[in-house]
Order: C-alpha cells, then sequence, then structure tokens
DNA sequence: CATCGTTGGTACAACGTTGTAAATCCGCCG
DNA sequence: CGGCGGATTTACAACGTTGTACCAACGATG
C-alpha cells in the first residue's frame, strides 16, 4: 500500500509536496503538480484516514444507535441518516442497542471520544443518568423520546398533536369507542402520544374507557396482534383503534381479520410512522407520516453544528412536519 | 481527554507500563499496577483507536454495502451483520450502493483499503472488471449475486433448487398456469431462479408459456403490483404467481386484491426471502426463506479467514440453507 | 563472589499524515 | 548587481499508540 512517502520518492519531491497536491494546496509548479500526480496515479495512493485524522483530531465517523435495522421505521431512517451524512462527507458506524439499557449504555461508552465526532441515538430505555460519564464531550443528538432534564440536542416531531390529529380523524369519521394500543410505562412517546389520544377524546366530550387502553411492552407486529385479539374479547369491542405505530397497526389488522372483522366497516385502524409497508397492506393503512427525511437531515445539521460551534451552545429541541395519510384502514 | 501520557504522569510511571497494564500485559508490580488502575479511572481515560490501529496496522471496521437499508430484506440482513461482526469485536461501516453500478464502484473504492479490514458486498449492478484495481487486497466477500469470473469469496443460496422447490409446491396445489415475476436481464440471482422455475415446469411436463413470464426493473412493491395488474389482463391469467421476492410478492397481492381476484383460491403467490412483514401480510405469504442469520456468519467467517490466513486462499463459495415456509397465500 | 535468569521498568522509534516555520528560488525594481 | 517579496518547497515535530531494545534490580545457582 503506497504511502505519501512513497508518492514522494517517485516523483522525487518532498512527503509535503504531496500532501499539498493531495490537499488542494494552490501554490505548486505545475511541472511538479504533474509529476506528483502521476506518481499519484501509478501508485494508486489512497490516503490512510487513520493517520489523517489522527493528525486533523477527527475521525469522519459519526455514530448511529437504534434499536434494531430489522424494524422497518429504523431501517428506513438508518438509510435517510447515512445519506445525510454522506453529503457531509461523514461514514456512518451503526450500533444495536435491542432496545435494552444496557446495550444502550455499552454502545454509548464503547463509541467512544475518539472513535467518532459525534453520535445519533434513538434511545428506548436510557435513563437520565447513563449520560453523565458516558462519551463526555462526543456531541450527541436524541432521535424520538426525548429525556427533558439532560442538555441535549433533540429531533422529533409533535406526538402529542400528531396522536390527536390521529384520533380526530377516527372521531370525524364517527366513531365513538376508539381504543389505543401501545401505552407503556416508560416509553416518553408512548405517555405523549396517549396524551394526544386523551385529549382528543375529550375535545368531542367523550369519557375515556380505561378497557380501551392497552399497553405493548414491545412494538411488533405480534404485540398489536395480541392486543386486537384482547380488545374484540371485550363484551363491547371498540369501533376503532390507534395504534402507537405501523407496524402495531399491521399486527391488529391481521387479528382482525382473522376473527372475519371488517376493516374499515366494522374496525377503523390507524398507525403511526408510514412504513413503506403500509402503503402495501391490505386493506393500506391509514397513518402518522413523519417526515424521516427531515429528521436525518436535521439530526446531522444538529451534530455539524455543535462539532463545529462547541459544546456551549444551547441545547435545540428540533421539530419536525408530519401529515396524516388517509388510506382504506379508516375510509375504504 | 486523557491520553496515555497524562495517564502516566499522574501514576508516575512512563507511558509503556500503562499501555501494558490496559493491554493485559502480566508482569506489572502490583502496587504499580493499582496506581495505574487509579488514574486510569480517575483519568476516564479511552484508548485512541485511530493511533492504536495506525499502529497496529489494522483498523477494527468491516464494510458493508447494500443497495438500500429500507428494503426490508437488507435491513433484517444488515442487522444480522451487525451481529456476527459484533462477536469478533468488529464495528461495522454501511455505505448504501441504491443498486447503481456507479455508487457501488465508489463505495469500494472509497471505503480504501485503510478504513476497513475486509468488506461483504450485496452487489446489484456491479460489473466483472470493477472488481480488478479497487481497493487491492481488502478481502472481500460477495453475498447473492455471484460475479462467476472473479475470484472471490461467495456466500449465497442455491437459487435454481429453492426456484424449484417454490415452484414445485405451487404445482403440487394442482397449479398448472403458473407465472413468473421478476426476471431482469443482468441480475444473475434473477437467471437462477428462471432457471428452477423453468426446470420445475418442465419436470411436470408443462411447456413453458412466454407470457407468463414477467420482468421486474425494480424488486420493489410497485413492481409487482404493475406485474400482476398485467398478467391478470391477459385473455388467460395464470392460476398462481412465483415471485422471486416478497416485495414483488407483496406488491401482486394487493394488485389481485383490488381486483377482486382471490388469493389463493383464484391465485397462488409465493414470494422469496421471508421479510418479517411476510408472515402479517393478508393472506400471510409462502415464501422460500433463506437462513440470513446463517448468510451473515458466513460472511464475517469468511472475512474472518481471509484477513487472518492471507490472499492466496482458494476462493471459497458457501451454500447457506434455506426452506420454503407454507402459508395462507398458498393455501387457505 | 561471579553469573544468570526472571521480573519490572524505561527510552526510543515508528505507523502516515499535516501544521508550522524556516529555507530556497526567481523575477524584477532601483 | 544587491536585494526585496512572493512563490514554492522543505525539514521537523506532533497526533497517541505499541514493538523493540535495553537497563536495573533481585534472588538463585555454581
Amino acid at each position: 500500500m503506497a504511502t505519501l512517502k512513497d508518492v514522494a520518492k517517485l516523483a522525487g519531491v518532498s512527503v509535503k509536496t504531496v500532501s499539498n497536491v493531495v490537499n488542494g494546496y494552490d501554490f505548486v509548479k505545475p511541472e511538479n503538480r504533474r509529476r506528483v500526480e502521476e506518481a499519484l496515479a501509478s501508485t494508486g495512493y489512497r490516503p490512510n484516514l487513520g493517520a489523517r485524522n489522527l493528525r486533523r483530531g477527527r475521525t469522519g465517523f459519526l455514530g448511529l444507535m437504534l434499536p434494531e435495522l430489522s424494524i422497518p421505521y429504523f431501517g428506513e431512517l438508518a438509510g435517510l441518516v447515512l445519506q445525510a451524512a454522506q453529503e457531509h462527507e461523514w461514514n456512518v458506524l451503526i450500533e444495536q442497542t435491542l432496545g435494552t439499557r444496557e446495550r444502550e449504555h455499552n454502545a454509548l461508552s464503547a463509541l467512544g471520544p475518539h472513535l467518532i465526532d459525534g453520535a445519533i441515538i434513538s434511545p428506548e430505555a436510557l435513563h437520565t443518568n447513563d449520560f453523565g460519564d458516558l462519551a463526555p464531550g462526543v456531541p450527541l443528538v436524541m432521535l424520538g423520546e426525548h429525556v427533558v432534564d439532560v442538555p441535549i440536542d433533540h429531533v422529533g416531531i409533535d406526538n402529542v398533536q400528531a396522536a390527536r390529529i390521529a384520533v380526530r380523524h377516527l372521531l370525524s369519521l364517527g366513531r365513538r369507542r376508539i381504543a389505543a394500543i401501545g401505552a407503556h410505562p416508560q416509553r416518553h412517546t408512548a405517555a405523549q402520544r396517549l396524551e394526544g389520544y386523551h385529549s382528543a377524546l375529550q375535545e368531542a366530550g367523550l369519557a375515556p374507557i380505561p378497557d380501551l387502553v392497552l399497553p405493548a411492552l414491545r412494538y411488533h407486529r405480534a404485540n398489536g396482534a395480541e392486543a386486537m385479539a384482547h380488545l374484540l374479547a371485550l363484551p363491547e369491542p371498540p369501533d376503532a383503534v390507534f395504534c402507537f405505530n405501523d407496524l402495531l397497526a399491521i399486527g391488529a389488522l391481521r387479528a382482525a381479520a382473522e376473527r372475519g372483522v371488517r376493516v374499515p366497516s366494522d374496525m377503523a385502524i390507524v398507525g403511526f410512522d408510514n412504513n413503506e409497508e403500509s402503503a402495501y397492506s391490505l386493506p393500506s393503512l391509514t397513518t402518522i407520516a413523519p417526515d424521516k427525511a427531515a429528521i436525518a437531515r436535521a439530526a446531522v445539521d444538529l451534530l455539524r453544528r455543535r462539532i463545529a460551534g462547541g459544546s456551549d451552545l444551547e441545547p435545540e429541541d428540533v421539530q419536525t412536519p408530519f401529515s396524516l395519510e388517509i388510506r382504506n384502514s379508516t375510509i375504504a
């Protein structure tokens, strides 16, 4: 593997001159530039990024920590983060936390200060005090969950409002017994979506029915199916369900179909995330559609700002837009 | 950020002694070891991996190049590769090629020799001669597509046999007009699956019907829907379809439903990949299920072998197991 | 008592790059 | 022709780590 030294020897100039050519420094005699470029080409020189970064004090890597790439939302988001990072010549190191606090903790400390210039983390189980001693000095952006009392940049959507809009949509269709699937004791986003759900009901003058609010330990399809089965076994089943993500909704859809419950006529369903698959389910899924590309861009931009600007900036909380994507699971 | 030097000064020993403690060298006086460990803890020392790798000549990174993380198959696969790599203390750098030859080319040359110890690539458009000058000396493992005349390790499944089994299954159900969706002029896997399709038909003594073999430029849901629409517009539509991946099948499922064609009674559908979503579609999708975890492990193992053993090893071609997952899109 | 091996420790160089400061070149002005 | 100033090039150090070679102390061995 050719180094600057090899190229320099071949071209008959100093190492630094080669470095200058490589880095686009202006004042190099045309003759020398030509010779160097020739030598560069003939050796197939590639800069050793490790050495370069050691010297420059940057690594050129961003860390991206998320629960699981196999979850469509995160797969889609990761792809967009990769694109956004690439536009600023960053490579991305992805770490899967599997949603456990321990793994999130590990990921945060393993991607030490020297490995990455900054990190984007989508936490599920992290606690406030996990941030203190970990990765000190590494700029961090949180996605989704907003741990309030830690001064960290955050990107997300207005979950309360989004949930409210979803439920209002169901109300506008005349549904009155509206269930919710996805309550969770620890997850902040779950609490927010629940709040939006409740406030929409209240706006409509409806009393909350505790039996219609179902928890979900995980947000997978199986959990949605299970919850829907439970709802359908109630003496008075709901006529609509708001699921806190699309996977839950897809599971719910299946459980309904298995029991001969027709969607949307007997049961309207709304999801959250707008996974690609949701446009193709049968029926297609009405869902809250966050602007994932905007989230990815905002996260990378916040990191850029903080990496450039230092750590004394006020933490920012960026709210990205979303929309309600109306499909056949609510209107045939 | 603390360095070895800082720790050494604090502990009152030489830099190397600290390095020795950090790296678990045996012969350090207990007293000194204690002092060093104390200093290590109090400074919160983290080794600078860049510098360490510069010194050691390895990077600790694997490259993973695939078309798009938002495609479920690749999202799931990437997650498993991450896990397999993590077991051997490798970090993974993911590069999205978006399936274009140019991007695949770039990815291959950008993740230069110094950035990664080896790469796993799932090519879609790469040509034979793209491998020559790129990343010389970087061990490479190819997934899926098998570019035959390049001596590179390869992991995949027996596509011909898998396709044959899928089509045999349809034949065993009494279907006789069996279509195929996913033919593609360049893709090697497409050719193999087509071959399996044809050979199964031949076994059954059926003549191939060219009109029933549909191409797909991309393997997305939309392409499957489009193809199915086309099939249903034929004067004599098929009674079954073998789709070359699950996304095509999901799209086909939807197009069928939109036209009131019942699956499986009017039309049986088989997919390929066993995406998680396919167990939850309506009806659930019969599909070829590759052992993705085995693929991920095999790829990482091949890389380990080659990184350790040198480049003069014979290229290996590992075939991983698969199974036919029978669900409701073929049997109600 | 000289020698030896083991244990414990150190100084130095090197990995490949780039910033700094200093050296050299060259045309041109006076 | 001496010298000035910009253009061009260079040597050197440094980033943080670890391998190599070497030194020192010590108890045991002959």
